[in-house]
DNA sequence: AGCCCCTATTTGTCCTAGACAAAAAACACT
DNA sequence: AGTGTTTTTTGTCTAGGACAAATAGGGGCT
């Protein structure tokens, strides 16, 4: 009645599951199971496509369908913590040539190869593999060949771009989930570098938190306010590796203090390595680091809450 | 055998034309008729999919399936004008309260609902329309709404994140035809507004022009070298409302002097309305403009072509 | 143990052909 | 010319079957 029951399409568009694979699902496995409307199409109920969600997240993880979709009821809740299989040597070594080759076709300015290069990537190892695997990779081996002056300012503009687009694309077909952070994605006035926050936005997405993208070059005080206003949980920012370090700890203290109390600030990206650090925030620099930390504020909000609630049923001694 | 042929996905990803109207066309209509691997599985030469790029372009130009797919042969090479219905009062008058909708959702800072209004759009009215109907138009308001101090900088930032990411997912489908100019799309320094660049290229693109984003702020210098490596015919400029108008001959003038006297220059957006103006660069300062000049290009170049011809087949006297 | 090859299972995509609803066009009637 | 009604056009949905690519499991080898 309020929550008015999903098309096949709409699934398809809000889980990433595409309509073949929706009903394969249903055949073999008996799961998902639509109601049918009058036409005799399948309409899917909310809870049903808040689990098909949950199910393609632990799937981008590198769980396989068949043991998720056989797994009993709630029991999905409890696998989260697999977090991308071991990357082996050798799958690197493989990987490095294959990052090279795309290099190559950014030198040689072949736009599309470059992009069906990464499509394929993204389609054949997921979401979070991608990201880890391909594109954090690339963006510093770009960054390196430009320092280098291998790479022209606008192969990097290219590069950039294109790359962006892909990440997109695939992010904004993620879904959020309850009881996750609502986390705003910026970065400060001067610092106009995107990938970083894409990146952490996939990971995060992934992972169920809800995404609110501001771009980049935030003034703070518009950061401040857009936190409230959006009612954030934290503040994320990305500092690339060529934003000039010192100005760093001051961004950070003024942003702090005009932040609420309540809302968390945390940092990341290649330049926040070797800072200097304040007690108040979050330091994060890698990506791997991100994903932790959300882990770890989910918990520790799960603790609070159950803490809470222990003490409004005791009676007070 | 030097063209590989497509699978049904490729296609689908290639046009934008789902596998279900792939194969609906050819039941109905005869047209696409690949031939097929040992699998029984569709194989499409590449003339079929050029010439379904070429249908996708026209249905989003406001044409009918119908029409197209019965059309005799290379009859579609002569339709390309039918350059968007007329928008009439009564569409207009529509749009209008939901232009106001769209923003109150930004207002009330609902991305997912705004992104859905949006994608509902784009998928009702084809890309064309989209654009010029609601993408160009909610841009100017927001702009407004900045000045009159009714919306505040981050929510632009957020409106312009969603946009730019509905808009490059559409434009990521988008082909590219042959004959038709290669166009460079950028921002000099100093203008980071992306929206009427991803405008343009979206309308470019439609009309089948090769486009090369490098998203913004490109040095001068860069900007002439990439055009130089990318090979490009025109070299696009935007510059937003915001831009102080009396830098823009400066930058022109530099970068005319940059480019070979070949590669044309071509400037749009709100920002060059009543700047002063240069004879070698060409001023487009509505979309509509922009789209006249891509189809004057195309049509000059083509009669050059047939003069060289001429002259090369005519013995001297 | 660790490694490699072969087989078995899992899993996604593709296939056919039919049905129907929503949008657009054509027509009729003020 | 405008407005309401039919007819045509067009896209999406459904069903179950088939198959190839990817992955896991098992056995023999070093």
């Amino acid at each position: 009645m309020s929550t008015p029951n999903f098309s096949i399409a709409a699934v398809e568009r809000d889980t990433g599951l595409s309509k073949d694979v929706l009903r394969m699902w249903e055949r073999r496995y008996g799961f998902p199971q639509p109601s049918r409307d009058t036409n005799g199409e399948r309409a899917y109920p909310a809870d049903q496509v808040e689990r098909l969600r949950q199910i393609k997240r632990l799937m981008d993880q590198g769980h396989r369908p068949g043991k998720l979709l056989a797994l009993p009821a709630e029991a999905l809740a409890g696998l989260v913590p697999r977090h991308g299989r071991p990357p082996r040597r050798a799958a690197a070594a493989v990987d490095e040539q294959g990052l090279e080759d795309m290099l190559a076709l950014i030198k040689q300015h072949d736009a599309n190869g470059y992009l069906q290069a990464l499509q394929q990537r993204l389609a054949r190892q997921g979401l979070q593999r991608f990201v880890q695997d391909i594109v954090a990779p690339l963006t510093q081996r770009v960054g390196e060949a430009w320092e280098d002056g291998r790479f022209e300012v606008f192969e990097e503009h290219l590069f950039t771009e294109l790359t962006k687009r892909v990440m997109r694309q695939a992010v904004a077909a993620l879904p959020s989930g309850v009881g996750m952070p609502r986390v705003l994605l910026t970065t400060v006035p001067d610092e106009q570098h995107v990938l970083g926050l894409l990146m952490v936005e996939a990971l995060f997405a992934l992972e169920g938190a809800a995404c609110i993208p501001l771009g980049t070059q935030m003034p703070l005080m518009e950061i401040a306010r857009a936190a409230e206003a959006h009612r954030a949980d934290i503040v994320a920012l990305s500092f690339s590796i060529a934003f000039p370090r010192k100005l760093i700890p001051a961004h950070l203290e003024q942003l702090r203090q005009l932040l609420p109390a309540g809302i968390e600030l945390w940092v990341g990206g290649g330049g926040v390595g070797r800072s200097a650090r304040l007690s108040s925030v979050n330091y994060l620099p890698d990506l791997d680091d991100g994903v932790k930390a959300l882990n770890a504020w989910v918990s520790a909000k799960a603790g609070n809450e159950l803490a809470r609630e222990c003490r409004s049923t005791e009676p007070k001694p």
